[in-house]
DNA sequence: GACATATATAGTGGAAACACTATATTGGTG
DNA sequence: CACCAATATAGTGTTTCCACTATATATGTC
């Protein structure tokens, strides 16, 4: 049997944009843009209980966008993919044209204003 | 009073992602990448129920993504911000990175194969 | 105003996400 | 084996998403 999938670009780009979707998980894939982290210097990083916390982490791990590593008893998360990567700093030159003022949030979220 | 929400960049950013987290959302707005179109346009191209592609466009309306433009009977949805047109651009260019088979799906999905 | 076309909204049921508390598992060390 | 630290999972209630059917609204034309 072996049965394989098949699965377009449109899926695949979705399911990776909705598990991005949610600020707490983006900035933990950020925050590990610098290199892999175990789950307490993630969860003291971002300050999420710890349950929460490793909740993402799997939630992120189900949907391909981290894998892990153990060592000992820590558990070292790291991003998946090159397209995980590749999303990134595309979202990070987003986030540097917002600051630059090239783009402005009210042009995305009126009657909102940026902080930090 | 007129109260202003301060939201950070992760914030607006999740937000975008998780409306754009969904097949046929995306589908929709990379056919919009290339101008407007009205609501039935739309629902022949990306093959939808009317009520449907209804239901999505004013979703991404609610989420900032697309705005609208009524014309007689009509009405036109169009990107609604230059944050929106850049992220589907990287969405772009990873799509190329994946086709020119610099990345595998595989990487992102195992036990899938790319159609399309 | 009657009617047709284009689009939106209401109602509904099921699935998934979310945050939280409590408990379990895993690995290391004495 | 007892115990500790690190992490995961179960259970629960609430909210949001999703697809679908049926109905309503808005605009244009006669």
């Amino acid at each position: 049997m072996n049965e394989v999938k098949h699965i377009s670009f449109f899926e695949v780009a979705s399911k990776v944009l909705k598990a991005l979707g949610h600020p707490e998980r983006l900035r933990i894939v950020e925050y590990l843009q610098a290199g892999e982290q175990n789950v307490g210097n993630i969860q003291q990083e971002i300050g999420l209980s710890q349950p929460i916390t490793s909740q993402h982490l799997r939630y992120m791990q189900r949907h391909n966008i981290l894998t892990s590593r153990r060592e000992g008893t820590r558990l070292y998360y790291f991003l998946a993919s090159d397209l995980i990567r590749k999303l990134l700093d595309c979202m990070h030159s987003c986030k540097v044209s917002l600051d630059s003022g090239d783009m402005q949030v009210g042009d995305i979220f009126p009657e909102t204003k940026r902080s930090i």
